[in-house]
RNA sequence: UCCCCGAUCGUCUAAUGGCAGGACAGCGGCCUUUGGAGCCGUGAAUCGUGGUUCGAAUCCACGUCGGGGAA
């Protein structure tokens, strides 16, 4: 790993763009690589066609540092590894997790083996987290981390991987841009919303692969958590663990979505309290340690995006699922989403959540026999 | 086709002659590379028509709708 030439994964974005530039300053060999993930056809009146804004802004972004820009089509392998189990996740009551699986599989495998190809000897991308020493660590600015949505990224391909902008504050990269000329890209807005849902309406994919009759989107009870009756909704695919809004008012306090259950498409409401889950089982779960963890460790778990980690036990381990008792209660464990383990700023490993539990369970007797 | 009881924001309800209030849902904003949550802000109602009264959601009459009832 003596080279110095380096793919850059850009999106058009601010931070992966400074994210070449600073490369490229301290004197790596930078290729800009854009993905085209998708296509949306003619239901975008507003875009030019899929995100072709962003092809244009990295390939400026590119021709002002003076360096070669790709155009990568990554379609079909996207469609399958996000999409597909995007709508495969809503189908089954679950609530999929496309950015984790968009990096899991497209961006930190198959653009990988593109940068292979190149023979770069580094990816690098504008992610807030840091890689250090073949380690992955919470990005400096803990207000922007991004680890979350990074733990499934293998533990050879962190080795290779450069992550400049996790050393720094979102306002200190904005002042990059500003510094290095990139004006194009310096002030534009968060990305927010999934990239492929480009109006934040979800259901509309979910017809689009599955069609009017998907079960997911079929009528359905409200039921309280005794089975009353509450009320019907337009489809359990609109609902996520903990969610709040579209369910039926006229209630002396709070309710929230406490569990989907594909078979009766019911949803069903409780309180907040109903939502507090001890004990936690994950599966799909990959390890950046340079062995798994064993039965025993103590771990801090953080269950969602900008939640606060809860420190945990691993009760059980069966190949790739886990068992956590955890030391305080986490509210909405929710079913496809991830959960990360990590030991202070480092990341340990994750995993797809299949279920959360109202009680821990204590670890166990070990077995020795 | 005679007698009771009831009708208030979208929903559940408070005000029993004196400014129609709350909760939940909705909407807007903040936050956020998933979905949510949270925080801040905001629109929204006295079933109808008459009457009594300085003043009516409240009292009276009739009507409408809903629930109950021994011809």
């Amino acid at each position: 790993m003596a080279g110095n030439r380096v793919l850059v994964a850009m999106s058009g974005g601010v931070d992966s763009s400074v994210a070449a530039a600073l490369l490229h300053e301290q004197g790596y060999e930078i290729i800009g690589a854009t993905m085209k993930l998708f296509c949306h056809g003619e239901d975008l009146p507003d875009r030019p066609c899929c995100s072709l804004d962003s092809v244009n802004d990295a390939r400026r972004v590119c021709q002002t540092l003076g360096v070669p820009h790709y155009v990568l089509n990554l379609e079909s392998a996207f469609s399958r590894d996000v999409v597909q189990d995007f709508v495969d996740e809503y189908s089954r009551g679950r609530t999929p997790i496309p950015c984790v699986r968009c990096n899991t599989f497209t961006k930190f495998r198959d653009l990988v083996r593109k940068a292979e190809a190149l023979e770069c000897d580094w990816i690098a991308t504008g992610h807030y987290a840091r890689a250090l020493n073949g380690e992955l660590h919470r990005g400096l600015d803990h207000n922007k981390d991004q680890t979350y949505f990074l733990w499934g990224i293998q533990r050879d391909v962190v080795q290779r991987l450069l992550l400049p902008v996790g050393h720094q504050t979102k306002a200190e990269t904005r002042a990059v841009a500003h510094r290095l000329g990139l004006e194009v890209v310096a002030e534009k807005a968060e990305s927010q919303d999934i990239c492929f849902v480009p109006d934040g309406d979800h259901v509309k994919i979910i017809r689009r692969e599955l069609g009017d009759n998907a079960p997911s989107l079929q009528r359905g009870p409200f039921v309280l958590e005794d089975g009353t009756p509450v009320g019907e909704h337009d489809g359990f695919a609109r609902f996520t663990i903990g969610q709040r809004k579209g369910l039926p008012g006229g209630f002396a306090s709070k309710m929230f979505v406490v569990a989907i259950e594909p078979e009766t498409r019911a949803v069903v409401l409780g309180p907040r309290e109903a939502l507090l889950g001890r004990g936690l089982i994950a599966r799909g779960v990959s390890w950046m340690t340079e062995t798994p963890l064993l039965v025993g460790a103590r771990v801090q778990v953080q269950h969602r995006h900008r939640a606060t980690p809860v420190e945990a036990e691993i009760v059980r381990i069966d190949g790739d699922e886990i068992e956590l008792a955890l030391e305080s209660a986490l509210s909405a464990i929710t079913p496809g989403q991830s959960m990360v383990l990590y030991d202070g700023e480092r990341v340990l490993g994750g995993g797809f959540i299949e279920s959360g539990m109202r009680h821990a369970r204590r670890l166990a007797l070990p077995i020795l026999a």
